[in-house]
DNA sequence: CCATTATAATGACCCCGGTCACTGAACGCG
DNA sequence: CGCGTTCAGTGACCGGGGTCATTATAATGG
């Protein structure tokens, strides 16, 4: 009814999680994830240990957490890129263009380290988690949409519907980050990359046709 | 130069190893790789707890490497299938057939979860820890000698070298199985292998080819 | 305005993987 | 045979992630 104080209860318990949130992170940029344990996140954050446990699951989650609210934003950054090509590419160079630019941003800001740890979580212990941490939806999103563009115009014939090519891409370039992040300096994400989708989109192109026998 | 007892210490070492890996092997059968911790193991095997860590660095590699020992067993089941399929049949169905095959043992005889494992550990802290989790070095090895006869006898016209197209062909079973790790009941491991498959090769059919612009 | 309920917050505690200073027996050597 | 040296083996110990019974207090309702 009255508001005898600054905070309901909710705003209350918000404003603590972003406290740990935000020291976790402070500290973690600061010293590494593994430099860093809960008791010095709560002691930074002026809470109790349990006080962590209320509002996140796990430090490896919280982790994980973090790492993909940043590959969040880069999935922005690759819709952005695709709008800025020219409209009359080709559907195939544009693909071709923004595998490259995947791998640019991958490479440069998020690092293999980091997609090292959101993949190892994804594999992590089924628990509905991963619908939590279901990296890449917009990207997902954004292949569909190109590659319906791709399909719309003929450029692309096939019997799949634009939703299966899309899963293969994705498919795809999740193989070749787990090889990347595993092989790090010895496999060059963009090279194998570009490659990789060449042979890809040269098969899509054959798809329709009859193959030999 | 007499000898004083039935094992020289090298044997007894050796002996404690396989105490210990059997103990765990046993233990991990029966109860699950989470609800079985190193006292057991070592209570089990009668030795000391820091006797597990002169022989195995740590409680993952273990289960890793147990997983990993039974991986190699199915890579030569791979080899035996494909001497097995007839020699004149085209080396695209060959590898089509082989994709199958692969994808019918990891499913049943392998399991979502045990690849998990593995592939969470390859990810895991680089150390060169996974020069020895080197999975599927012989499947990589096959696919090349696979398409090696496929380019010697036209039926390829690449200018990749086997090398080369069995990376793509490895990494691209990375990434199928990795997403069948994580979206287990509601991925087809085999049913998207084959697809995928399908439009890999047509692309290395189509590759040495002109492309459209 | 008090009684009841819901839930944020607490911190002592547990569990378990991993360590390390130490022990003692096998080995090599004069 | 005695004497270092090496190394498998030991187990008390530690660090840190995660738990849970308990407490404090806001929300609810009579």
């Amino acid at each position: 009814m009255q508001e005898k104080s600054f905070k309901s209860r909710r705003e209350q318990a918000a404003a603590t999680k972003q406290k740990i949130y935000a020291s976790a992170e402070q500290l973690f940029l600061r010293h590494g994830f593994d430099a860093v344990n809960i008791d010095d996140i709560v002691k930074h954050a002026g809470v109790a240990k349990g006080s962590f446990y209320v509002h996140f699951e796990s430090k490896n989650l919280l982790i994980a957490t973090m790492i993909n609210h940043y590959v969040w934003k880069t999935d922005d950054e690759y819709r952005a890129y695709w709008e800025s090509l020219p409209p009359d590419l080709p559907v195939r160079d544009a693909v071709l263009a923004l595998a490259g630019k995947i791998a640019d941003v991958i490479t440069a800001s998020i690092g293999c380290k980091n997609m090292g740890i959101l993949y190892q979580t994804q594999l992590g212990e089924s628990n509905r988690t991963h619908a939590m941490i279901d990296y890449n939806r917009a990207l997902y999103q954004l292949f569909c949409d190109i590659i319906g563009k791709g399909l719309s115009t003929h450029e692309f014939r096939s019997p799949l519907s634009a939703y299966e090519i899309a899963r293969h891409f994705v498919t795809a370039y999740r193989g070749l980050t787990f090889e990347w992040c595993v092989r790090d300096p010895d496999f060059d994400l963009k090279e194998q990359a570009l490659r990789h989708f060449e042979i890809l989109l040269h098969g899509l192109d054959a798809y329709g046709s009859p193959h030999s026998t």
